[in-house]
RNA sequence: CGCGGGGUGGAGCAGUCCGGUAGCUCGUUGGGCUCAUAACCCAAAGGUCGCGGGUUCAAAUCCCGCCCCCGCAACCA
């Protein structure tokens, strides 16, 4: 029985986050359940190395991709060694094994009739060397070099026949209900496949940083047709046949939520097109948000995983991340509920059992416990939480497997104040019955321990060491999570695992990790700056880094003005654009668009005094042209304010 | 008519696919216990399951309509 599973290989462009931590802890967690279950199973993780962001990025480093690459996975590997994921295979994509088996499948397609001949139209950027998508485009300019105007090209490059395979697609999608999860990313890719596929482009021409084409060598495999290959190259596709006959068709990929159509519709058809089986499942995850905000860098709401395992360890938020969040819908992380979830279900629970058990056991028994009695109620409940377990997991509802594990100690904590042991050993009469109930609870704590293995590997094995049951060789799920499939044992005590954490911690946001490497940043050594005043919150922003500090002639440029609103509109179907028509003391009034449309009503601006940047470059927003832009001070998750200013200042007076 | 997700006791969530007494965690109140990490156990209060219709013996769950919130796309110059 084998079991091959892969997560989504990564962009190389920062370090990992949080979210990119969840998809490779939840996926590690479904690895260890399967090799539980007695699975031949291989994990496979990697990088995705053929972006022409990392070329990019490589030369502004001044090193070489390759050498950037190298830099790169070894950041990689070091945060999941730390996040203790036990992949079996980490590939790059710029491996030759990679490249071997992209020409391969393009081949295959290409002989197949599905590659064919086109023009790919749309923006170029000269200086990234690349086109744009519509939506990446600021104000209709690459918003890495926003003082070139792109360029409508058209360039002649190599298409995939992806329409060719929605009718198939469609049919594998009803006859394979399950072939991707959850039902509700089911149901998206459903009316996507209805509504119909074009082909879409699969090269690049130009570009040196990626694998030829085979067939027309002067053209470079675009990276999405590249990264996809990286689950059949790594288990032989083009280099092993013997094992690449053994382990495809992938069991399951785990991605996220934002790639399913990639995973289910255009690597289907890829394979497909190659006449190769397609994978049995794709499960799309959701996203793990900070405080109910998208991480992001650039909002400080990105969380650096180190920083977590920092706070109390690896297995906390192993299990946090499992256990907290429905598996398959968003979720959500704060430092307050990490703390509380600590707190409550391994301190409080989990880890105060152990020590009772251990405790008492020493105490009454010397460590020694034998099996004894017919096993009664408990054994029932573990029996239960087993099957509830297994259920769970193999329906890839890690939440609720893990729930299931902890229904097992909460009916420990249940069944020892029913039992009262420290009562029963007040009459020796009672001796048989103590023997009994201290078992019990060694072999609950026990089974509990091996169903949580998966998700706490190394908290476990200590607590399985500790319930005198130690782990030898590889723990098997039918055999080991079975009532008194330990029988006598010595049991330990030990230090507490999870001490209680008693006062919040301070919030840790990482963020501003990486300094930009801006070249044009002026010196700061002559720019007086006092300290920044008292921050009011721990949330505030923290002062930008020194050489983010501009001078006072960077300032200077910006030209602010007061101006009259005198007349303003809402724009239609926009939900936060007011057009609004201000006097800033020249012939003409100007026209510019406000993101306020939430906070004000067009009446209530008619006549008020603000203040804006007068020399802003025109932009089109909604079809109209804005020319300049309203001062508004907008808190963190709150609606912009307008800066107020004397109402007696004559329109167009200069704001410094 | 852009796409999608969501609205369940004070807070945060499960349950919805496969209708059957509404569940978990935190918080609150009262009690118990002393083996244990001021932990643990018991009990109580607290819910029109967004609103309105419909199907059904029975609807949080299925069907229709509506309201509100949040992402994404488009629009925070």
């Amino acid at each position: 029985m084998r079991f091959y599973l892969t997560t989504a290989i990564d962009y190389v462009n920062s370090r990992p986050h949080l979210g990119t931590a969840y998809e490779k802890v939840t996926a590690d967690v479904i690895a260890r359940y399967k090799r539980l279950r007695g699975f031949d199973t291989h994990f496979l993780m990697g990088n995705d190395e053929h972006s022409q962001n990392v070329f990019k990025r490589a030369a502004e480093l001044g090193t070489d991709p390759l050498a950037y690459c190298d830099q790169m996975e070894a950041e990689f590997r070091g945060v999941w060694a730390q996040l203790d994921i036990s992949f079996d295979d980490f590939i790059r994509t710029t491996q030759p094994r990679h490249r071997t088996a992209v020409q391969k499948l393009a081949q295959a397609s290409y002989e197949a009739g599905d590659i064919y001949e086109g023009f790919y139209e749309g923006w170029y950027c000269v200086s990234c060397e690349s086109f744009k998508p519509e939506k990446d485009l600021v104000d209709g300019r690459c918003p890495f070099h926003p003082t070139l105007t792109p360029e409508w090209i058209r360039e002649k490059n190599y298409f995939f026949r992806l329409s060719k395979y929605r009718d198939a697609l469609l049919r594998h999608f009803e006859a394979h209900p399950r072939f991707l999860q959850p039902d509700m990313r089911r149901n998206e890719i459903l009316r996507l496949l209805q509504s119909g596929l074009e082909d879409i482009s699969m090269s690049r021409a130009g570009q040196s940083w990626g694998i030829p084409l085979p067939f027309a060598p002067e053209n470079v495999v675009y990276v999405w047709f590249d990264a996809l290959i990286n689950y059949a190259a790594a288990v032989g596709y083009g280099t092993d046949d013997a094992r690449f006959a053994d382990w495809w068709p992938a069991n399951l990929h785990v991605i996220g939520k934002d790639i399913t159509r990639f995973h289910t519709v255009v690597w289907p058809a890829m394979l497909m097109s190659a006449g190769m089986p397609i994978p049995e499942q794709v499960f799309g995850h959701g996203w793990i948000n900070f405080g109910g905000q998208r991480m992001s860098k650039s909002l400080g709401t990105s969380v650096d995983p180190s920083d977590v395992v920092r706070r109390f360890g690896v297995d906390p938020l192993r299990l946090y991340l499992t256990k907290e969040i429905t598996y398959g819908g968003d979720g959500d992380f704060t430092w307050e509920r990490y703390e509380e979830r600590y707190n409550v279900d391994l301190a409080n629970n989990l880890g105060n059992l152990v020590s009772r058990v251990a405790a008492m056991a020493e105490k009454y028994r010397g460590g020694r416990l034998a099996p004894a009695g017919a096993g009664g109620r408990l054994a029932q409940v573990v029996e239960a939480a087993v099957s509830r377990y297994r259920a769970s997991m193999d329906d890839l509802a890690l939440h609720d497997g893990a729930a299931a594990a902890f229904a097992i100690v909460d009916a420990t904590n249940e069944f020892i104040a029913e039992t009262a042991p420290w009562a029963l050993a007040k009459d020796k009469g009672n001796d048989a019955r103590l023997s009994e109930v201290l078992f019990e609870t060694a072999e609950a704590v026990r089974v509990a321990a091996v169903l949580l293995t998966p998700v706490m590997p190394s908290s476990c094995a200590e607590i399985l060491r500790r319930v005198g049951a130690p782990r030898e060789g590889a723990l098997r799920l039918e055999a080991d999570a079975v009532w008194r499939a330990a029988g006598a044992r010595e049991v330990t005590k030990g230090a507490a695992l999870w001490p209680r954490a008693e006062e919040s911690a301070p919030a840790l946001v990482s963020g501003a990790k990486e300094r930009m490497s801006v070249d044009e940043t002026p010196k700061a050594d002559d720019a007086p700056q006092s300290a920044p005043a008292a921050a009011p919150a721990a949330s505030t922003p923290a002062a930008p880094a020194p050489d983010e500090r501009i001078t006072i002639d960077d300032f200077m440029r910006v030209q602010l003005r007061v101006a009259k609103v005198m007349a303003a509109e809402a724009v239609p179907k926009s939900k936060k654009l007011i057009k609004l028509s201000v006097e800033v003391g020249e012939p003409a009034p100007r026209t510019i668009l406000a993101g306020i449309a939430e906070a004000y009503a067009p009446e209530q601006l008619v006549g008020r005094t603000i203040v804006i940047v007068a020399n802003l470059k025109p932009a089109k927003l909604m079809g109209i042209e804005s020319n300049g832009m309203v001062l508004a001070a907008s808190p963190e998750g709150g609606l912009p304010t307008l800066v107020a200013v004397d109402e007696s200042l004559p329109a167009g007076a200069r704001v410094r």
